[in-house]
DNA sequence: CGCCTCCTCCTACACCTGTAGTAATGCTAC
DNA sequence: GTAGCATTACTACAGGTGTAGGAGGAGGCG
């Protein structure tokens, strides 16, 4: 396996998330895909957020051309998965199931979505019976 | 519905941690119960810390007897239902499905674990079915 | 050819966080 | 009653974060 994902701050996750979903960019395209999602942020602020990211090799930077180009270093599974067990840790004491519990009770989750749910529990389950 | 619980800083939420777990107590029982958990603080460390968490109204003093009384002015169950809304909302985008489903997949659930969420997930469908 | 515009680089800066020291104050024990 | 110890109040400070301005180069337009 590889080289842990960096730690984002919530601004810098922003960003990543606006580079997932062009693919890649220029400062001036994640500041354009920022805005559709009504985070106006001034060109430079832009660039200071992805530089921190590519110091910290959350991003690559392609310098051969000009406007440079911005490309997420990890995949966002990755990251939001890596995110996910750090909360459960920090948050839920690593208690997985008491916060799915908590989300099930809350009607977080619409009827079709614990149907999906519970389809995957099940596929899950038949898994891991099958491969201990 | 009541006030909103404040934000935490990763450092207040252990102090709150240790809070709920005493249910109340003085700065060095609060530090006391932080040791037990590897979280070894100077006492002027938890004491500020408390004094910021009294600041931001997630804990009450009692301030008529010496030493100081901390008590949480939230429930557990209620700040983190709140702290993983805001997960679900900042780092999924809202789809807690979607962050269910990773954890399903992941490998992170005991076979146990799994089952007594499917258990759940059957009650609370059943639940809505009646009263939608 | 000189200016405007776009872009990058460096710098700034106020606020937040984690961690703790020092001063002051009051109670306890000789 | 005086020297400690516990406790609180105030202060500190380095590092992280969010947000951005200004300087300077490079290319297009009049």
């Amino acid at each position: 396996m590889a080289s842990r994902c960096p730690d984002l701050t919530p601004a810098e996750l922003r960003v990543m998330k606006a580079l997932w979903q062009l693919g890649r960019g220029s400062v001036a395209d994640v500041r354009g895909e920022l805005g559709t999602r009504g985070q106006e942020l001034a060109y430079t602020t832009v660039m200071t957020l992805l530089g921190r990211l590519a110091g910290k090799g959350a991003v690559m930077v392609d310098r051969t051309r000009e406007p440079f180009v911005y490309k997420p270093a990890h995949r966002r599974e990755r990251v939001l998965r890596e995110r996910l067990r750090e909360f459960v840790r920090d948050v839920f004491d690593g208690r997985a199931d008491s916060l799915v519990l908590r989300l099930v009770e809350d009607e977080t989750l619409t009827r079709e979505e614990l149907r999906e749910i519970e389809k995957k529990i099940v596929e899950a389950e038949r898994r891991r019976e099958k491969k201990p």
